[in-house]
DNA sequence: CTGTTAGCGCCTTCAC
DNA sequence: GTGAAGGCGCTAACAG
C-alpha cells in the first residue's frame, strides 16, 4: 500500500486500457461519463496520484522554475522569493531555490544544474561580480525563458524587472533638499564590479544636485563596504569634514545605521544637525527608536512581475525571446531621520 | 543546436549503442578506457548533459527535497532554508520551497503536490493551526523521510530538529533574576493551538521562577497578538499594575518591540526601571540604538541538521523509519535592554 | 468512444 | 567489452 498507483493498475482492475484511464483522468472529451466516473472511483480507491515526473519526461515541461539569488536568508530576496511563489504556485509551478554567495562560479554551476533538471524558466539576481555572459546566453540557447530580478545584466532575449534606482535616488536627494539640506554625502559600496545599481543611485544623487544648483563635489562621495562598520568610518569621515556636511543619502541601509550610531555617539543630533535617508527599506529602519527614511524597493512587486513575466513568455511562445523590460518606481519611506519639519513614520 | 542532445546522438555519431555511451558516461567498470574517452569528447563536442528528469523518473529518486515553511520572507525561516541549502546543494539535491501562510489548507496542498512530484524528503514547519495529522502519515506511508523544523508533531517515524524552548525561556528568565528582577511579566502569544514553542517557553518561565523562590503570578503571564501592537497593548497593562513588574520576558521580539515603546514613551527608563529580554535574535534587535536582549534560535544551525537528518535516513534504508530527534541549546544574547549592571552587546 | 502503438531519455538486466 | 530489449509512468497519434 505504501507505494504509488499507477493508470496501469486502474486499467487492469477495470479491464481497460491504460490511455483510457489517462483520458479519462484528463477530462478528455471523446470519453464515455460512465467511464470517467469509473476511472476516478477506482483512482480514489487505489490512492492513484499523478506522477509530474513521468509527466514532464514526456511533455518536455516540468512546471518548475528555477530561481537563484545571492542569499535567500537576506529579506530582501526572501520577499522577492515570496512574490515569486505567491503568483507562480496557483499557477502550478514549483519553485527551486538556489544561492550563489555572490560567487560567480557557484552561478554558473546553479544554472548548470536547473537546465539539466529542466526548468520551464530561470529568474535570477546576478552576483555582484558576475563577468561571464555566456552561461546566460546557454539558457536562452535553450529557449528558456531567463528573468532578471534586480540586478540584471543586459543581455538580448532575457527580459527583467528591476527598480528605477536613478529615480529612488534622486527622489532622495531632493527630498533632502527639501528639508533645507545643501551640503548632502552620498555613501557608495566598493565591490560591486557587475552591478549597475550602485551606479545608477550615485547618478541619480548626482543630477538631484544639479537640478538643483548644488555643485557637485567628488570628496563627499564615500566609497565604503556595505555594512555597519564601513558606515561607522564614513561616518568619522564625515564628522571630520571641515565644512560639516547636514546630509546623508546612503546606498544602504546598513551603511547609515553605522554611520548614525557614529554620529550619535559623537554627540550630534539626528535629523537636526544632520539629515539621513538610506536605501532598501529594511525592516529595522522602521523598528529603531528614531527610525530612518530609506527607499523602499517593492521586493514583492518585483518578484511577483517577474514571475508574470515568466508566465508571459511562457504562455505565448512568440513571445519567448521577446524581452520586456519592467522598471518599477521606488517608494520613499520619509521617517524621523529626515524630517526636520514634521516627525512622521 | 538549441535543443537537448541526448545520448543517443552521442551513439549514432560514433557508431555505438546507447547503452554503452550509458556506461561510459557513468564510468561503469566494464567499458573501455577507449570508447570512454571517445564518449566523453563527443559528449562536450554536442554539448550533451544529462537529462535528470529522465533519470528521476527511471530511478525513483528525484534528487529534489520540499521544504515546507509558513513564510519565506521572515527571516527566521530564511536562516533554516539557508541552512538546507547550503548543507544539501552540495550533494547534488535541489530544493523546492514552499509557503503555507499558517494556513492549514495550503500546507495540505504543499504537501500533496511534493509528493506528486517525487521529492525524496520533506522538511517543514508546521503551520500555527495544524490538526490533520493524516496528511503526514501519508508522507510516511509512501516512505518518504519527513523532518519537522521547529515546530513539529509527534507522529511516529518522523524526525524532528527543535530548539530546547524550555531551556531558553528558563534561561531568559533566570538572567532576569540575576540582574535582579523579582516580579517578572511574560508575554505569551495567542492563537497558535498547535504549536508547543509557547507552551515550553511559558513552562521554562514558570520554573525558573520556582526554582528560584519567586511565587507564580498568572496575572503576569499577558496573552496578546505577535506584533508590535500587541506588545504595545501589553506595556500599558505593566504600566498600570499596581505593583509595578521590574522584568519582561518576552516569547517574540516583536512584542518585545512594542511594549518598549510604549515603556519609554511613559518616561520609564530600560533596563533601569524594566529589563527586558525578547525572544528570536531578530535582526533588529542588535541594530537598535538601545539592542534589545534576546534568545537565539540557531536557524542556521537547525537547517543544516535537518539537512542531516534527511542524509542519514535517505542513505541508509534501515533508518528510513526511524525517527531521530535532535533539540538544539538557543543562546542568550544579552544586551543593554537587559544589563542593568554592565552594558553589553 | 476505446485499444494499440510508440516514445519522452535514461539505465539495467541479459545475452553474446 | 558491447548490443538488444525492456521499462520507469504517462500521453498523443492512429486505428478501429
Amino acid at each position: 500500500m505504501s507505494d504509488k498507483a499507477t493508470i496501469y493498475d486502474i486499467a487492469k482492475k477495470l479491464n481497460i486500457s491504460a490511455a483510457t484511464v489517462s483520458r479519462a483522468l484528463n477530462d478528455h472529451p471523446k470519453t464515455s461519463n460512465k467511464t470517467k466516473i469509473l476511472v476516478q472511483e477506482t483512482a480514489l480507491e487505489l490512492g492513484y496520484e499523478q506522477n509530474k515526473l513521468a509527466l514532464a519526461l514526456k511533455s518536455g515541461r516540468s512546471n518548475t522554475i528555477g530561481v537563484i539569488v545571492p542569499r535567500i536568508d537576506i529579506n530582501f530576496f526572501g520577499s522577492i522569493i515570496r512574490g515569486i511563489e505567491d503568483e507562480l504556485y496557483p499557477r502550478g509551478y514549483h519553485i527551486i531555490i538556489c544561492q550563489t554567495h555572490d560567487n560567480e562560479q557557484k552561478e554558473i554551476q546553479n544554472i548548470n544544474a536547473l537546465l539539466n533538471a529542466q526548468v520551464d524558466g530561470i529568474i535570477t539576481s546576478i552576483t555582484k561580480n558576475t563577468k561571464d555572459v555566456s552561461i546566460f546566453e546557454r539558457i536562452l540557447d535553450k529557449n528558456t525563458p531567463l528573468i532578471f530580478v534586480d540586478r540584471k545584466l543586459n543581455l538580448k532575449g532575457a527580459s527583467s524587472v528591476t527598480l528605477d534606482d536613478f529615480k529612488g535616488a534622486y527622489q532622495a536627494t531632493q527630498h533632502l533638499i527639501n528639508q533645507g539640506c545643501n551640503r548632502i554625502t552620498h555613501l557608495t559600496v566598493i565591490g560591486y564590479q557587475s552591478v549597475g545599481i550602485y551606479k545608477d543611485r550615485l547618478e541619480g544623487y548626482t543630477q538631484a544636485l544639479k537640478d538643483n544648483d548644488i555643485p557637485f563635489d567628488a570628496d563627499l562621495i564615500l566609497d565604503i563596504e556595505n555594512d555597519i562598520n564601513g558606515g561607522k568610518k564614513a561616518g568619522q569621515k564625515i564628522l571630520n569634514f571641515k565644512d560639516r556636511p547636514d546630509g546623508i543619502f546612503s546606498s544602504s541601509d546598513f551603511m547609515i545605521l553605522g554611520a548614525i550610531k557614529e554620529i550619535k555617539a559623537n554627540g550630534l543630533k539626528i535629523p537636526e544637525d544632520i539629515a539621513v535617508i538610506g536605501f532598501s527599506n529594511e525592516p529595522f529602519t522602521k523598528f529603531m527608536e528614531n527610525p530612518i527614511s530609506s527607499v523602499d524597493q517593492c521586493a514583492l512587486e518585483m518578484g511577483k512581475l517577474a514571475a508574470k513575466v515568466f508566465l508571459d513568455q511562457i504562455i505565448d511562445p512568440k513571445l519567448l525571446k521577446v524581452e520586456k523590460n519592467v522598471i518599477l518606481a521606488p517608494k520613499l519611506k520619509i521617517r524621523q531621520s529626515s524630517s526636520k519639519k514634521t516627525p512622521a513614520n
